[in-house]
DNA sequence: ATGTAC
């Protein structure tokens, strides 16, 4: 509706504009980074109406940026970039997301994937669907102790190194180290507590996936090279979040900021982009339960890549596991504080992957030289990138390139164009070998729901935001 | 995304 009056004003080849003037209550205009043919069906849903909803909110600065996998989501769009004065702005937990710090870990086996064979394939996929829970409020996590659920949300993967899951290395090489400062327990609800105190360790269901991969095609010479990955070899990509503590955070915070809005004087065109002031009580206390749910997430995904390389050394050997090494970890729906231009900012990342380039003294030390590894997440049964952060992402969105491949049917409209085991056999067909909880979550997830994430990729790699390293195709997929 | 509706 609204989306066929929106005034877009191309800026460049990979650019456009909606200025602040389009609407009375824009403070800041909304940029898109896009090609034409995603453009058009980026406008066939209402993301573009929420982003310039996001433009409105108080501290909001320079512009908001949509990136080429934008979809309409919870307030915010899916695939938005907002960032807020710290002094001035306000934090929103619909910027973050429901899913807090849903994110993606990949995995690098020393091993190709002809050398795997078909039935040591077959057999690794069944050690990886006995080991790792999938599947909507399930637990089967990691057994914890009083009060280490505590130290988790408080330190995030360190915690479960200590207690022999896991290695420093793997800790060493996620997205600041696994842990986003000033995380308090306190400020985590005990019904958030009580839904996540058995789900470290589990993948969930919707988008989320363990998936065994080839690397199909290095694109990136010298960046896969320093990142550890040639043609041929075997990946695993996990992608998790923060489960129901995450999701039970947000709804906490969504309704406690929502009872605020009037004390704060705040006027929201859409009650879905509750948020608080920064520097306010409720603020501070979100940002702090923000946190410790971000920490679980990395902790999850670092309980889950424990498992998979259980399952690996079952099946290929323990010396095979133990030189299994996590390449890096990125959280796609997070809120952080950083400095651009000397001005430090709230950056809200939802759908949205932090992408700093090369020199930046966040990446660690060995990937420093080539910029910060990302992964892209294909939908099901089609392609997924690794990317680095390349120097236009400072200059224009944040320090941030895209997520994922981007929605383009809803759930319910994927579910009437196919049954979940005849996609199965599809992929059957096609050699990738699928282990899922549900039918119906499999047909949610067609490919044909998603946008090509071969273009979204090409899209930030033009805009001078992300570089391609190298494609990973599926070999195998475990599902909720 | 989510004990897919407190």
């Amino acid at each position: 509706m609204a989306t066929a009056t929106v005034s877009l004003h191309r800026i460049d080849a990979t650019t456009w504009e909606i200025p602040a003037s389009a609407r009375p209550d824009m403070r800041v205009p909304a940029r898109i980074i896009a090609d034409g043919e995603l453009l058009a069906e980026i406008r066939g849903d209402e993301s573009l109406v929420q982003l310039q909803n996001v433009a409105t909110l108080p501290g909001v600065v320079d512009a908001v940026i949509a990136m080429p996998d934008i979809h309409q989501g919870y307030g915010f769009p899916v695939g938005g970039v907002a960032a807020m004065d710290v002094e001035e702005g306000v934090v929103s937990p619909g910027g973050v997301g429901y899913d807090i710090n849903c994110g993606v870990r990949l995995l690098a086996l020393p091993l190709d994937a002809d050398e795997l064979g078909a039935e040591r394939k077959e057999r690794l996929m069944d050690e990886l669907f006995a080991r790792v829970p999938v599947g909507t409020g399930r637990g089967g996590g990691v057994p914890l102790r009083p009060g280490e659920l505590e130290a988790v949300l408080r330190e995030g993967p360190r915690v479960l190194v200590d207690k022999g899951i896991g290695r420093d290395d793997d800790v060493e090489h996620c997205e600041s180290r696994g842990r986003i400062e000033g995380a308090d327990p306190a400020a985590v609800s005990q019904r958030a507590r009580e839904r996540g105190h058995d789900q470290l360790g589990t993948v969930g269901s919707g988008n989320h996936f363990v998936e065994l991969q080839r690397v199909e095609r290095v694109v990136g010479e010298q960046a896969a090279a320093t990142l550890g990955l040639r043609e041929g070899q075997l990946t695993v990509l996990i992608h998790s979040g923060s489960r129901g503590l995450g999701h039970q955070v947000c709804t906490d915070y969504v309704r406690k900021m929502d009872a605020m809005l009037a004390r704060y004087g705040i006027r929201l065109p859409d009650r879905q982009l509750s948020c608080a002031p920064i520097r306010s009580p409720e603020g501070r206390a979100y940002l702090a339960a923000m946190a410790a749910a971000a920490n679980f997430a990395w902790a999850n995904r670092h309980a889950i890549a424990a498992r998979v390389r259980e399952a690996i050394a079952r099946v290929l050997g323990r010396e095979v596991a133990a030189a299994t090494q996590t390449v890096y970890d990125v959280a796609h729906n997070v809120a952080k504080f950083e400095a651009y231009a000397e001005r430090r900012v709230l950056v809200h990342r939802k759908g949205a992957t932090r992408a700093f380039p090369a020199g930046s003294p966040e990446i660690p030390e060995r990937y420093r030289s080539c910029g910060q590894p990302v992964f892209i997440p294909g939908s099901m049964g089609t392609a997924s990138w690794v990317l680095v952060g390349a120097p236009g992402s400072v200059e224009r969105t944040f320090g941030t390139t895209c997520h994922g491949a981007g929605r383009r049917l809803s759930r319910t409209r994927a579910r009437k164009q196919i049954h979940g085991r005849e996609l199965e056999r599809q992929l059957a067909a096609r050699g990738i070998a699928v282990r899922a909880a549900s039918a119906r979550g499999l047909a949610e997830e067609a490919p044909f729901a998603y946008k090509e994430v071969d273009k979204v990729v090409e899209v930030v790699e033009r805009a001078g935001i992300a570089r391609r390293v190298v494609r990973l195709v599926p070999v195998g997929v475990i599902k909720g």
